[in-house]
DNA sequence: CTCTTGACCATGT
DNA sequence: AACATGGCCAAGA
């Protein structure tokens, strides 16, 4: 239980979860995780725009299909997303990363 | 309840 | 390789 008294539903919760799961060092994409709880990639990243809470969801961890980081949106912009994925490990080629090597 | 919108994805041009 | 289109599912107005 990672979440507690925000209100969310239960399909964002199991997303949030889901998010919280990836192992450091390792990144997952939308569609991934979104298959993976039998829903559509649109929304997990709705869930995750919804809610841009770092210190809850490591957010930060979770890239398009491309490998590539979508946070424009999210906190420091996509650079500093990109250095914290750095700093846990995983290397970045032309700001985008090798999903079958990092790919949870 | 209907309509719009979106941190996406796959395919076609 | 870049751009356009359609499909996808859930939330909010």
């Amino acid at each position: 239980m990672i979440l507690k008294n925000m209100m969310i539903t239960d399909n964002f919760y199991k997303i949030y979860s889901e998010v919280a799961k990836i192992p450091k060092g390792k990144v997952a994409a939308y569609g991934d995780i979104a298959k993976r709880l039998g829903t559509s990639a649109r929304v997990v990243g709705n869930a995750l725009h919804k809610n841009p809470d770092q210190m809850l969801i490591p957010c930060h961890r979770v890239l398009n299909r491309k490998g590539e980081v979508a946070g424009n949106f999210a906190f420091g912009g996509g650079k500093e997303q990109r250095r914290l994925l750095e700093d846990e490990g995983v290397i970045f080629q032309k700001n985008k990363v090798d999903l079958s090597s990092f790919g949870w």
